[in-house]
DNA sequence: TGGTTGTTTGGTTATATGTCCAAATATAAA
DNA sequence: TTTATATTTGGACATATAACCAAACAACCA
């Protein structure tokens, strides 16, 4: 069993692993890793409605993992916590291994 | 715009981030970084349903994230990529930094 | 002031998820 | 073979998510 405190920590962790998983929320946050956005930039490239993005966003930054800023009448979000891009790294990683394994099992039956 | 490939690139990747995107399945996850387990080994912690406890490690395992062995009657799960530890220790990170935030916050309307 | 642009919020709807129970499967033991 | 144990699979149901549209805000400009 765990304790309340352990829990609460553990619901806050997966929160933030939720906030990436989502691809359009994902997609986000690397286009951040390349510096500030405001919703506008975001809406054309993702083909979705602003309202859309919008909520996106604000998932992401409820999960502490961008920034929002008001300069003039557009919204500024950046990307708050880098280490963020070494995990999506690793992810890279996964989905490499999975498809070596994949690959490995068609050689394996000699469909390949 | 995307192109197809780059959108199932990061629909992978997202995939990934939203298996562990639930606290049971972190949990697990973690659990497994101290050596593998057998679904009867993590139904009594979790305190829930055996079928419940099965259905997440398959939500793991779809995602590359952890291996599955049958030996005997008993299914062993184990991490089967170990650099998702290094990035929940990130996420722990984005956790304190928006404790921190929090208690300036308070500080700053002098109610701490 | 009124109008324009950029963004968020509220509402609705469809789909996905998580949980439990019950039944099916698989392996080992009697 | 029958029985017991470990796990998975198939519903069924409640809740959560994500999308769009429309309406509300907010900040600047004419």
């Amino acid at each position: 069993m765990m304790n309340k405190e352990e829990k609460n920590l553990c619901d806050a962790k997966a929160k933030i692993f939720k906030a990436l998983g989502h691809p359009t929320r994902l997609w986000i946050t690397e286009k951040l890793a390349h510096g500030e956005c405001c919703v506008n930039n975001l809406v054309e490239p993702l083909g979705a409605d602003f309202s859309t993005v919008s909520k996106h966003l604000s998932v992401l930054k409820e999960a502490g993992i961008v920034d929002d800023e008001k300069r003039g009448k557009q919204v500024y979000y950046s990307l708050k916590v880098p280490c963020v891009l070494s995990f999506i790294s690793c992810v890279e990683d996964v989905i490499e291994d999975r498809i070596r394994e994949q690959v490995g099992l068609l050689s394996r039956r000699k469909i390949v």
